[in-house]
DNA sequence: ATATAAATGCGAATGATTTGCATTTGCGAA
DNA sequence: TTCGCAAATGCAAATCATTCGCATTTATAT
């Protein structure tokens, strides 16, 4: 599976890509750099942010990854796959939650109509008031 | 117009708030802080980049403002009026264009069955190939 | 088995954004 | 109109995520 996704981008096997991957993989949400870099740490491996970083990129420019950034600017990581996912966090408690729904999808078409370009990747961030908080 | 922006938000009048304001809204697209810092300087007014990156997270958080994530991470800001834009930027020549309809709208009123959020505010980042680029 | 390009680790650099603090300014109350 | 005080500003220094240079190691095609 994750040797294929390598391969198909013509990267080569290594051991941090391939557990920088797993962990991407088996996490529900996004995941940063930073938390990548504590995971592998913490199981004992040894590593660099610096590699994480530029794996990353590269990963996201083969589009394997997408990059979601966050409103203060902070990028985090999921697979680009059919199963990516968009969430809309609350400005005042912070919690965020899952939208079942990928608004891009049925927007691509349009945007090919209007514009020519085909879309290759998208990042969106939402911001709103959770109910709890709107009750306040 | 601005003057009743700013009191609406509760802040006070000033002359740097009112040179950003009228910097961004005469801006055809979301303009960065630097950007805006030139300008400023370029008509002889004195001020400072923190000032701005203050006066913009403030006009944020009164949603009188957008900020518009470039996927760098760079950050750029335009009104939150109905006429706010985004825009699809090609990954190859990083030309941008347009585009015509705000996804979010129609995405607004699903979210609020779905979560119970209410959406106030969003940011998307299209990226993909022009149709020059896809040629090559 | 070996050559070569790609990947990694480390430290230092970068650059956008934020913060602390002293000074100035806007504006409501007297 | 003047006064007082909170809010806004300017400046310099700090922060923090991300990138870069370079020496070393590793994967893979031959």
């Amino acid at each position: 599976m994750i040797e294929e996704m390598l391969k198909n981008a013509g990267l080569k096997k290594t051991k941090q890509r391939n557990l920088i991957l797993e962990i991407i993989k088996s996490s529900s949400k996004p995941i940063t750099a930073e938390k990548i870099f504590e995971i592998i740490k913490s199981e004992s491996n040894n590593t660099n942010l610096s590699t994480i970083y530029r794996t990353l990129n590269i990963l996201c420019e083969k589009s394997l990854l997408l990059k979601i950034l966050k409103s203060d600017g902070t990028a985090s990581y999921q697979l680009n796959d059919a199963s990516h996912k968009h969430y809309i966090t609350c400005c005042a408690c912070q919690n965020s939650v899952l939208i079942d729904s990928c608004p891009i999808k049925d927007l691509s078409d349009k945007i090919v109509n209007e514009t020519g370009y085909i879309v290759t990747g998208h990042s969106i961030e939402l911001t709103g008031i959770c109910p709890k908080c709107n009750k306040k």
